[in-house]
DNA sequence: CATGAATGAGTGTTCATTCAT
DNA sequence: TATGAATGAACACTCATTCAT
């Protein structure tokens, strides 16, 4: 009931909009009643943080997983990975993604938008260390901090953008070769 | 009347947030009353708006006199000078800069957002044909795109996450180094 | 319009029952909006405070009269007055009284049944120290407690279990009767 | 499981006052659940009522106690002997009868507060008769009706508003006095 | 018989908007 | 033109009651 409380509000908040989650269209769309939100979720901030969970946990998902697979490979190669991951990520419900950061603020969750950035910021940083002997970045928190924010503000705007971007292979290849280039230049 | 008014609503918007941005908390503030709003506004979005273009218009300006003054500038200088103005942006105010980005949607302004970047990023791309002999990158309108969303992106994190961030003298140099190597790398 | 609201919720009160004043009834029945329900009043508990305010005002004016005129009377003649005042009293509005009596709690208006029944008792120790020289009761604050209830509990079964009541003027003989023996027997 | 029910909600009325009883609160407090309830009661007026109808019947016993033993006793240790079971009926539970008094309608439970008022009413009537020779009032349902609320009116008072009220001891002098005078006077 | 998840009508309250003055 | 009292649709939330298990 959790799963589908959270699920009719996912869908509400990316086909509809964050004005259109009231309570009852919220269960409404659950095909339950205002009663049984209540009875699982405190009140209505509670479901739209727990949506936004569940979203950072997806996009977390597909970047561990692109992580896991970068360890080993050759810098360029890691890097258009975690690049790929990316722009996965904000193709896995630009809807929703785009509803959750212009509508809601950090004070709702606020724990989870920074649980996210920081984990992935640590694990550049841990990824990046296996290369160290090849980078001219010594600072490797700055180092994190910029190559996350970097790629995040280009694959967030070209994918949310997409009527006034380049293509996606152009935007990886270019996010690529800047990341390397900044890391090794 | 149209200024006090957009005025009262910044500095709600930026000191008391989002949800306190009610129209007789704006007339309250502005020393008027919420019939005036309606004289000058025709509903609570536009007042929003008003202030989200004038933010808009400020950023513009201080990115405009870095071009206007990196007109002429070696690559790497004025690449810092634009660099710096970005900073410099998010640095007006960021409180409402925050309220905006976190809770004002573009569907509010239609225009404002993507006329803001477009023009940023016009002006990325006629400042770059200054250099285009000495830059690697050859789709002038790709490059644009990207040095305007990394510079973005960081500038952005850092100034308004600033508890976990480099130093933004740090920043600077990161970012103008990523830059110029990206498009001369 | 405070003063329309107020009527309205006492009409509700006395005609229909604390649980059929809602905010909605209320507004409906004082020819007004919830929204201006609210203009005037933080809540609706303030409203039914107001209410309650208001009778008790009206008890107190009925009590303060007789206290008025009952001054200079000899003792008997006197109590009578106080005890009629006091059969008045709850014949102004049994039905309202009985409502707020039985359904609305000290805490809704912590002052005020306190400050009624203070006042009175005051005003009947008062007036007793007029009749000093001829009473055996001594403690004249213990003696304004007892008065003040005895005649409190009378009256009010009386007036609002008229059913199984001895007639009205019974009623004041007997407790004119008592009250005098208790002072000065 | 009646009983549990019952000492449950009598429990939650006492120490959590009226608005915190709510069914799921009563089920709670009673270790069942709010389906069982309803298997005992046909609503939660029923059980609140039922509540109500037991307190009455513990009122009751104290006075029925008082009354035996006040048989047989000269008039004024008879009447000392009721004046204080009525302050003894007011101390079983001063929390829960303060609730019930002042949040519990008659009309949730029509016949209670009417059957208790009646039974001790006949029961004064009934005593005084064993006096009558005594007494100079000669209408002795007038007599049972102004004794039974003069002794209930004061003696509530006192108990319920402890803070400002003479000590009990006092209060048993006066009325027992107030009493033998009003009757013998 | 007991359970407790589900229900949904109803509540108090807010606030963008209107319009008589 | 300026006012702010009035409006009422809409909201988040509660809780007595039901009923499938």
């Amino acid at each position: 009931m959790v799963d589908v409380i959270v699920e009719a509000t996912w869908k509400i908040l990316a086909e509809e909009g964050y004005a259109a989650a009231s309570t009852n269209r919220i269960a409404e769309r659950a095909g339950t009643s205002v009663g049984s939100l209540y009875q699982y979720f405190p009140n209505k901030d509670a479901i739209v943080a727990a949506v936004q969970r569940r979203h950072h946990a997806d996009l977390g998902a597909v970047m561990a997983a692109a992580f896991s697979e970068a360890a080993g490979m050759p810098l360029e190669q890691a890097t258009r990975r975690l690049v790929r991951a990316s722009l996965e990520a904000h193709l896995l419900d630009p809807d929703l993604h785009r509803t959750l950061s212009e509508r809601v603020a950090d004070s709702v969750n606020p724990e989870t938008r920074e649980t996210l950035k920081t984990g992935i910021q640590g694990q550049i940083r841990h990824w990046l260390e296996a290369y160290r002997d090849d980078l001219t970045v010594t600072d490797l928190d700055t180092a994190a901090f910029v190559v996350l924010h970097m790629v995040e503000g280009v694959t967030h705007a070209a994918i949310l953008d997409q009527e006034q971007t380049p293509d996606p292979q152009r935007i990886e290849d270019e996010l690529t070769a800047t990341v390397v280039r900044y890391l090794t230049g």
